[in-house]
Parts: C-alpha cells; sequence; structure tokens
DNA sequence: GGTAGTATACGAATTATTTCGTATGTGTCA
DNA sequence: TGACACATACGAAATAATTCGTATACTACC
C-alpha cells in the first residue's frame, strides 16, 4: 500500500535533506554540525526540524541507540525531479523547455556543464526515437 | 540608484503575477476573474494579496482611477531567473547541468520541446565558443 | 550513589502566508 | 436624493515555518 507522497520539503528542511543525502544517516549532532556553515541556529532548533520532518514522512529514524539516527525518506534524485516538477508547474506553465532556457541563462554555465547537458540531451534524443 | 529587488514570490503571489504577464495591466477584478478557474478564494483575498504585494515591491499601482490598475514591477524573464538561480542554489548545489537533467527526466518532454531545447542549446555553445 | 555531559520531548514565541469579514467611500441612475 | 453596485482599506483569524528555552531522561565516570 503506497503511502502517500511526502510534502515539498521547505527550505530549511532542504538544506537537512542536502546533508543527509551527503552523508548518509546521521545523528542530530551530526546534522547540525554540518550545517554549522551555512545555517547558526541552535541544536535544538535542528532537534525540532528533523521531529517535524519525521512527523511529514520526509525522514525515517532508527531510535535504537541514544542518539538517534535519521535518514532521508527519499533518495536526492526523486525529490529533485519533484521540485523541479513542481517549479515548471509553478512559474513555466509546464513547459520544461522554458525552465531550461531560463537555468542556462541564468547561470554562468560552464562548458563542461554545457558539455555534459548536450550530451544528456544526446542521449533523450535516442531513447525518445 | 538601484533599488533593492523584491523578494521570492510565494505560491499565492506568483499566481497573480502570471496573470498579470499575460494580461498585462489589470485591475483587482480582471486578476481575480483570471484566477477563477485555478483558485476558489474570495474577491478581497486577490485585493489583500495585491496590496501585500505592492509593499514588497513585487508589483505596482495605478491609483489614478477608481479602479486600481496593478502591473509586474519584474519581467517574467527576470522574476523566473531569480526562481531558477534560487532553486539550483538551493536543491542543487549550484550545478545547473544537474537541473537540467532532472527536468528532462520528470516531464515527458515532448519532441518539439526537445528539438527547442537543442535549438537553444546551439546558440549556447556558439556564443559562448 | 551522585554529578557532569549530552540526548530527546515539548510548549511556546515569532514571523510569514493565506484567507475573509466588515467598514467605508464613490459613482450611477431611476 | 436615495439606493444599489462595486471599489479600497484594514483588522484579524487560521495555518505553517522557524526558532529556542526548559524539562526530563540516560550514560558514564569518579
Amino acid at each position: 500500500m503506497a503511502r502517500t507522497a511526502p510534502p515539498r520539503p521547505t527550505d530549511a528542511e532542504l538544506a537537512i535533506l542536502r546533508v543527509l543525502w551527503e552523508r548518509g544517516p546521521s545523528t542530530v549532532r551530526q546534522v547540525h554540525e554540518a550545517l554549522a556553515g551555512s545555517r547558526s541556529t541552535g541544536y535544538t532548533t535542528t532537534l525540532k526540524l528533523l521531529q517535524i520532518m519525521m512527523e511529514k514522512g520526509l525522514v525515517t529514524r532508527d531510535g535504537s541507540a541514544r542518539s538517534h539516527v535519521y535518514a532521508a525518506a527519499e533518495s536526492s534524485e526523486r525529490t529533485r525531479r519533484q521540485i523541479v516538477a513542481d517549479v515548471i508547474q509553478r512559474a513555466f506553465g509546464g513547459s520544461a523547455a522554458s525552465l531550461v532556457l531560463h537555468a542556462l541563462s541564468t547561470h554562468r554555465t560552464s562548458p563542461e556543464e554545457l558539455a555534459a547537458i548536450r550530451e544528456l540531451l544526446d542521449t533523450h534524443w535516442k531513447t525518445r526515437k
């Protein structure tokens, strides 16, 4: 029986998810430490956020040890896909091409990145053919 | 003297901006009517939202007529670029290529869109060369 | 056993977002 | 002029997001 998908993560939640994706399953302290560079909030704030994310189904928790270990519930792939789909709908009227245009024009995209995208496109092109 | 850029629009605000970009300068009633399909909120809700957006600098207002006329303060281009830049930073660790990958894999991208993206990429490629 | 250190739980303040009700003003027209 | 339609202003409720303080519990070590 398929659970309903977790809601779109908020900004603060996404920052935590990125830590979990990068580090793998982590304790609150580890997450908090990893976040120290970018954020400057108290330890209990990180804890509370993780507890809320647990309720929302954004993370899972292993509570067998004294320090609970949290892990992202969904892969970064899946979550990112959803975020992108959401932006395409909300801001680009459903046009993926339009989003890509803006992604390229915004960012000074490096030649390496351009090459990567190009290759990706070739792959897709072939697949769809 | 450059004003500070207006903040990132919220979901409800973005829906209104899309109407203004599409229709051009519009009265509250016109915006509200245009939104009737997607949202089902009261007239005063739309009004209040526009007033708040005015404070935030997201829209401008011409109050010379009895029915004030609102217009988007920034072009859709500019706003969309900022939204995309934001997502690239928050969710993709700064990699535009990664976002493009997800944009393509998410959406059933039509052949027409793929062709458009491809062309776009060619243009960019040449420009950068 | 007692104390220091660290953990979770949880209530609650703060701010932002979205919503609407009500007050009040203005124009029109019979 | 009076009544109706429709406009803005504004207070405030409901919900969500973010933050932290404090209570309480567990572990380890002397």
